[in-house]
DNA sequence: TTGTAGGCGTTATCAG
DNA sequence: CTGATAACGCCTACAA
C-alpha cells in the first residue's frame, strides 16, 4: 500500500497537482466542482500530506524538544505531563531527551534536537550546567528556548520557575512557627540555582526569626538519593543531637530522613519536625505523611510550552522577540511530620 | 545567521554539489584534496545536513513514536527511560504521547504519528483498547510496531511482556507459603490482558493450593488509583473479617491498602499480609514495606527498542517481518508486608 | 478558474 | 574523479 500523493490525485482526476493541492487548502479560487472531486477522492485514498515535503517547503516540523535530568522523577513527569498536553492541543509533537544529569550528554542531545531542526527547545538544565558553549549556541541560532525549575540566571531565554527562595523561607518559617528553635538543612549540589535559592531562603528565615545562622547545620547532596537522605539524618542526630527541625531539598531525600529515623526510632515529628519539598507523591503515604512546598508542576509544563509558542509566532513574524519570565505560586502543605 | 547548505559549500569552493555531498559522505571517488577542502569549510561553516531534505530523499525520519497510558507513572517512566536510551544510542529519537486511557485520544495520537510519518510506533495499550481500527491502520500501513506490557492477544506485532499469569500465580504462592489461607484479590479493570492474566494466576495459585476460589473475594478497579486501594481494603475487611491475605494488582493500590489498615490498626502483616506488583519505588519507603513482584521495566523499554529496530531494519530489506514476542523474567521482592 | 514553473536541500544515477 | 540532471512531495508566484 503505497502512500497517497498530489500527483497521484491530480492523474487519476486529470488535473493539475497544484489545484488539487489549492482545493485540499481551501483556496477560494477553485470551482466547487472541483473542490468536491478532490476531497472526495482524498477522503477515499486516505490523502494526507508528506510531512517531510511539508517539513521542507515550510521550514518547520511542528515538533519541539524537551530535555529533562531524569525522566523517573515526580516532579519532571509531570512536567512532561504537561508539555505534552499542551504541545498536543497545539498541533506539536515533544522529543523527549534526557540528560542524566551529565552536561556532555546534554550538550550531545542540544546538538541532536538542532540538527533535527525542531521548532523549538524546552529544558531543565542539569546539575553542572550553567550558560555553556551548547546553551549559547542556541541562543545564537535563535532557536525558540524556555528553561524551566533549573534555571541559570546568566542565560537571556524565557523562564518557568518558582520563587525558591521565598518557598523555601516560609518552609522553615513554618517550623519556626512549630517550635524549631534548632533547625538544618539538607541542602542541594553547589550550582543549581534552585538549590542555592532554597539555601537563602532557609538562611534569610532562621536569621529573620533569630536563630543565629549555623553553616555546620547545613549538609549538601551530591546526588540526592533517598539514601542520602538516610545518611545525613545519621549525620545530624550524631553531630547535633538537638537539632529539633530539618528543612530538606526534596521530598525523595525527605523521605530518607523519615526512613531513617523510623528506623532507630526518632519520633518525627516529637522529637524531630521534617520538611521536604515538591509534593512528590510518596510523601503522602508514607508514615509520618511529610509535610512539604507544593510545586505546581503540571502547570509548569503548561506554561513552559506556552512562552515556547509565542516565541515560536513572534520569530516567525520577525517581530524581535523579548523573553519573558513567568512565576508561578507554591504554597505550604502541613502534613504529620510538622504537626 | 543563515543554515549552510551543499549549495553554499559548493560555490564558495567553486565545484558542484553533488561533489560535496560525496566528499561529505567520505565516498571513495573523490579526490583527497577536495575532499579535505570541503571537509574543512563544512567544518568552519558548521554545515548540518537539512534534516527535512534528507527524510524527504530517504523517506525516513529516525524518528519513532512512543504512546502510553500515563507519563507519570513510576513503570511507564521506566520504561520510557529505557526507551529513550536505547533509541538514542542507536541513533533514533522518541516522540511520546500520553493516551491517559482514553480509546479516542489513542486513536488521534496514532494517527498523528502516522500522519508525522515515523518509523515506528512503540505502544501500550490503554485499558479499553483492543484490536481496534486504529491499531489495524498500523499493521495495514505496514508501520512497525511493538507492544508492550499491555498488549492484546488479537494483534498480530511483536510485544514484549512479562508471564503475568505466572508471576502473579507466584506471588499469591508466596502469601500461601507464609501461612494465609484466605486470600482476596484486587484486580484490575475487565479488558486488559494483564489485569486478566493476573486474575488467572491468582485463581490457579489458590486452587493449586486447596483453597476453594470465591469470586466474592475479588475487586474490581476501575481507575487503579491510591483510593480505590483505600476503598477496597474498607470493603474488604467489612465483608470478610477473616482474610488473612491480599494480592493487589500494582503497588499504587496496595498502598493505599496498606494505608487504610494503617488508619484503623490493622496489623499488617500479622493480621493481614499484603503483597503487590511491579515494585514502585514508594514500596520501599512506606511502612511497612511493602512485598511486591519485580518487573523489569527499564529492560522492558530497551527490549521494545530493539525489537523494533529489528523490524525496521528487516522491513527496509524488504525481507518479510515475522513478529516476536519476548518474555522478561520477574521475581518476588519479599519485604515486611508479608513477614 | 486552472496550470506552469521554480524551488526547498539532499541524494542517486549516469555520463563525461 | 567530477558534475549535470532528475527526483523526493509540496507550495506559491505568476501566467494563461
Amino acid at each position: 500500500m503505497k502512500e497517497t500523493t498530489l500527483k497521484q490525485i491530480a492523474e487519476t482526476l486529470g488535473i493539475s497537482i497544484t489545484t488539487v493541492s489549492k482545493a485540499l487548502k481551501n483556496y477560494s479560487d477553485v470551482s466547487e466542482k472541483t473542490k468536491k472531486a478532490v476531497l472526495d477522492l482524498a477522503r477515499e485514498l486516505q490523502y494526507t500530506p508528506n510531512s517531510f515535503a511539508v517539513n521542507l517547503r515550510t521550514k518547520e516540523s511542528k515538533t519541539i524538544g524537551l530535555i529533562i535530568p531524569e525522566v523517573v522523577h515526580h516532579f519532571f513527569s509531570n512536567v512532561i505531563n504537561g508539555i505534552i498536553a499542551e504541545a498536543e492541543k497545539n498541533g506539536y509533537l515533544v522529543i523527549i531527551l534526557q540528560s542524566n544529569e551529565s552536561v556532555e550528554l546534554e550538550k550531545k542531545q542540544v546538538e541532536l534536537l538542532i540538527n533535527k531542526r525542531v521548532d523549538g527547545i524546552i529544558m531543565s538544565l542539569s546539575n553542572e550546567s550553567n550558560d555553556d558553549e551548547h546553551i549559547k549556541e542556541i541562543i545564537r541560532r535563535e532557536i525558540p528556548f524556555v528553561l524551566f525549575d533549573k534555571i541559570s540566571k546568566l542565560i537571556n531565554c524565557s523562564k518557568v520557575i518558582i520563587n525558591d527562595q521565598k518557598a523555601a523561607h516560609n518552609a522553615v518559617a513554618h517550623l519556626i512557627s512549630k517550635g524549631c528553635t534548632k533547625i538544618a538543612h539538607i541542602r542541594g549540589p553547589v550550582n543549581p540555582q534552585n538549590s542555592i535559592d532554597r539555601f537563602l531562603g532557609y538562611k534569610k528565615a532562621v536569621e529573620k526569626y533569630n536563630i543565629p545562622y549555623d553553616s555546620k547545620l547545613v549538609y549538601t547532596c551530591k546526588n540526592v538519593t533517598f539514601e542520602e537522605g538516610k545518611e545525613f539524618a545519621k549525620q545530624i542526630i550524631n553531630d547535633h543531637p538537638d537539632v529539633d527541625g530539618i528543612f530538606v531539598i526534596t521530598d525523595l531525600v525527605a523521605v530518607g530522613v523519615l526512613a531513617y529515623f523510623n528506623e532507630i526510632n526518632v519520633k518525627v515529628p516529637e522529637q524531630i519536625k521534617v520538611i521536604g519539598f515538591s509534593n512528590w507523591f510518596m510523601s503522602q503515604v508514607i508514615t509520618p505523611k511529610l509535610s512539604t512546598v507544593d510545586q505546581p508542576s503540571y502547570e509548569m509544563g503548561v506554561e513552559s510550552f506556552n512562552l515556547l509558542l509565542e516565541e515560536i509566532n513572534q520569530r516567525k513574524e520577525m517581530v524581535d522577540f523579548k523573553p519573558r519570565t513567568v512565576e508561578l505560586e507554591t504554597n505550604i502543605i502541613e502534613r504529620e511530620s510538622t504537626l
